[in-house]
DNA sequence: TTGATATTGAGAATGAATATCAATACTATC
DNA sequence: GATAGTATTGATATTCATTCTCAATATCAA
């Protein structure tokens, strides 16, 4: 039998994640691992591309980082608040604010359920320009 | 001034256009640039997969086609209606609703105003399996 | 019909993301 | 603390979607 509530992921701690979790964490908006990787080299590490590309991969799979696809591309973003949330991000400096929606969850269920549609999931994201840009 | 409603793409009609415009129309649900240039290979056309794109992305660009970004691909599908509205897609077999939410507009632009965001724009679309799958 | 030019298409080029695989580092165990 | 077993790393090759190039061609207005 399988245990849904028990993590599969027996992650093995390396500098190298570290890295990646901390350089996420500092950065205000959405990254994109190219972004993160040069960032970490600038600043001098020699952690290789391959390895934040998996440890991006690993945060957003066990729900410590958000992601999303802009322009073919996909962003990172270290996540704040630990449940379902969604973003309002600025389209010019990233700047990003989680924002909670319990009238859009609503409304996602219901027009699913109208349509009769099952296991209902969402995409909600607000672009815009924020007060500084 | 500039004139927002006159449409600043002076296009040649080709049979190609028409062909991509068409085999976007007998589509049920969003579809790629590559998988709609293969359809059409196979129904004998002899159009080129750069010229897909190229149509795919004038349709766009004049509003009559809708896209979107799925692991990493760019879909498209024909524009039902005209204005602005969101879509419910089933993940298995694509099948699309386009779906109106006055209340969603009104939320996002509401979000947005509270956090000191302009120009807000957003992107909405719910995901599930239609009654079929 | 003709001339100006937008469009096409085969293939090259770009760029993000993933696969490969030997060398290395982490963890549990003794 | 030493050691074996194995997950992880990283330089590089590879895949794959998308865009670019540019000569040949088709469209539209005159």
């Amino acid at each position: 039998m399988s245990e849904p509530t028990m993590s599969g992921a027996p992650r093995r701690r390396t500098w190298q994640r570290d890295a990646v979790r901390d350089a996420l964490g500092e950065r205000d908006g959405f990254v994109s691992a190219q972004a993160l990787h040069a960032g970490l080299r600038e600043a001098g590490s020699p952690i290789g591309l391959a390895t934040v590309y998996r440890a991006l991969a690993d945060l957003a799979a066990d729900g410590a980082a958000d992601h999303l696809q802009v322009e073919g591309e996909a962003l990172y973003r270290a996540c704040g608040s630990s449940g379902h949330h969604h973003h309002l991000i600025c389209r010019s400096c990233g700047k990003t604010v989680e924002i909670g929606a319990a009238e859009v969850e609503a409304w996602a269920k219901a027009v699913a359920a109208e349509h009769g549609f099952r296991e209902a999931e969402h995409v909600v994201d607000v672009f815009g320009l924020c007060s500084d840009c």
